[in-house]
DNA sequence: TTACAATTACTGTTATAACGGTAAAAACGT
DNA sequence: ACGTTTTTACCGTTATAACAGTAATTGTAA
């Protein structure tokens, strides 16, 4: 029923690849705390920081309209 | 070949919509500059403002990894 | 071409995300 | 139980996105 947790997705990639926070942190090239604020939930963070954590699991971004054919 | 260009997907839905950056902005509840920011793939947006703009013009966003099934 | 509308570019100010540090709280293994 | 690791939470500082002007440029329609 549609209730998608970006946050919840990260986390599993994460322990899946078996890394800590810190880990996924430095390799994303972002703060402990934009980790932990993703996973989180909180969706003030930066477009590139996210981009850049989803990355390093392999999670691909698509978009997707009535119009996209 | 995977040359996507978000920048380009909501220009064009923007436009057929009928609006201009100032209206989606304004529908958005956000500033027309980062509307325009959007608009040439400046990543340094905040990804609630992102997708304030990508809902109003019923734009969806999909996660998906090799785990996912 | 001439007007008008829309977009692009720049600027100064304000709000706040990002960050590292620290410390407390949970989770984990032995 | 115990120690170790990880996560959570809070903090102060710094960097910068967001924003509303404004103006210049481009686009559009008449």
């Amino acid at each position: 029923m549609d209730n998608f947790n970006l946050g919840s997705m990260v986390r599993d990639h994460r322990k899946k690849a078996g890394l800590t926070q810190l880990e996924l942190a430095n390799l994303a090239g972002v703060g402990k705390t934009t980790v932990f604020d993703i996973e989180k939930n909180k969706e003030t963070v930066r477009w590139n920081n996210l981009l850049a954590v989803l990355e390093v699991l392999n999670i691909k971004v698509e978009f997707t309209s009535p119009l996209t054919k």
